[in-house]
DNA sequence: CATGCTATTTTTAGAGC
DNA sequence: TGCTCTAAAAATAGCAT
C-alpha cells in the first residue's frame, strides 16, 4: 500500500504486526462506522487482538445486534431520523456500553433500575458525553492553531 | 473518494445508498479479512442493511466470537473510545457544513484564511459542537425523566 | 510507544452498460 | 442488481522524529 505492496499474510515480525494492527484495526472500525451512517445499516463488530485484547463497535449495541443475529431471520422496519440524530444516537449507546458495560443496562433494561440509580446513570452519561467533547474540542484548537501558524508563514513569505 | 468528495451521513437517494451500501459493504468484509489474516486477530462482523438483510464475516465463526465476547471478563480497560470518536468526527464535519455552508471552509480550504478568520471559525466549531451535546443532554434527561416515572408508577402499582 | 511524513496502493463516487 | 471504467479521495507501509 505504501513504498511496497504487501502480501495478505501473517506479519511475524512483532513490533511490526503491532503496529499493522492498530492502524487497520482503527481503519477497519471508521470504515464499519462509516457504512452505518451513510447506508442506515445495523453494524456489530467484534475484534480480539493476537494478545486477546477485546476492541468492538456497534451502530447500536453488540448484544442487540448478535441478539438480532441469533434470531434472524426477521424483518424489522427502519425510520429515518436526521443523520446528525442518528450519530448522536449512536453516541448515547455508545457512552451507555462504555461507562457500565457491566451491569448491562441498555435500551429496554433501564425500566428495571430504581429513581436513585437512573439518576447516577443520567450523570454517567452527562459526564462522558461532556468529558469526550471537550477532548474533542481541545484537539480541534490544535488543529486550528496549526493552521494559523501556516497561515502566518505563508504571509511572511 | 471519487469524482466528488462526499459527507459521512445518510444517503437519501433509495439507488444510490444501495449501491454504496453493496460496495462499502465488500470493502469492509474484505479489510476484516485482511487485519484477521496479517495480525493474527479473531474476528466477527455482522452487518444488517438498511433493507434488513443479514450479512456477516467471521474469521472463526461468528457464535464463537460472540460467546467469546459474552463471557470476556467485563473488558478491563475502555474497549472502544475510537467508535466514539470518530462519530464526534463526523459530527464535527456536520457542523461545519451546517454553520457555514455558504463560505465552503473544509479540508484544505482552511489554509487559504487569514488568521481572524481562523479564529471566527474555530468558535463555530465549538459552539457547534459544544449546542449539539447540549441539545443531546436536554433529550437523555428527558428521556431518563420519564423512565423514573414509568419506575414510580411500577412500584407504587 | 506515539506521531508525522510521503510515496504508493487501495478504495470508491459517479456514470455507463 | 451486478459489472466496468476512471479519476479523486483514503488508507497505509516503511521510515523518521
Amino acid at each position: 500500500m505504501a513504498w511496497q505492496k504487501i502480501q495478505i499474510k501473517k506479519i511475524e515480525n512483532t513490533a511490526a504486526r503491532q503496529v499493522t494492527s492498530s492502524k487497520r484495526r482503527r481503519g477497519l472500525f471508521k470504515k464499519a462506522q462509516e457504512l452505518s451512517t451513510l447506508c442506515d445499516a445495523e453494524i456489530a463488530l467484534i475484534v480480539f487482538s493476537a494478545a486477546g485484547k477485546l476492541f468492538e463497535y456497534s451502530s447500536s449495541s453488540v448484544s442487540q445486534v448478535t441478539e438480532r443475529h441469533n434470531q434472524h431471520p426477521q424483518t424489522p422496519e427502519k425510520p429515518e431520523p436526521a443523520s446528525l440524530e442518528l450519530q448522536l444516537e449512536n453516541s448515547t449507546s455508545a457512552v451507555l456500553s462504555e461507562e457500565i458495560p457491566s451491569r448491562k443496562m441498555r435500551g429496554e433494561e433501564l425500566q428495571g433500575l430504581k429513581m436513585e440509580e437512573l439518576i447516577e446513570l443520567e450523570e454517567l452519561l452527562e459526564d462522558g458525553l461532556c468529558s469526550i467533547v471537550e477532548e474533542k474540542i481541545s484537539d480541534l484548537q490544535r488543529k486550528m492553531i496549526k493552521k494559523i501558524q501556516k497561515a502566518r508563514r505563508l504571509k511572511d513569505s
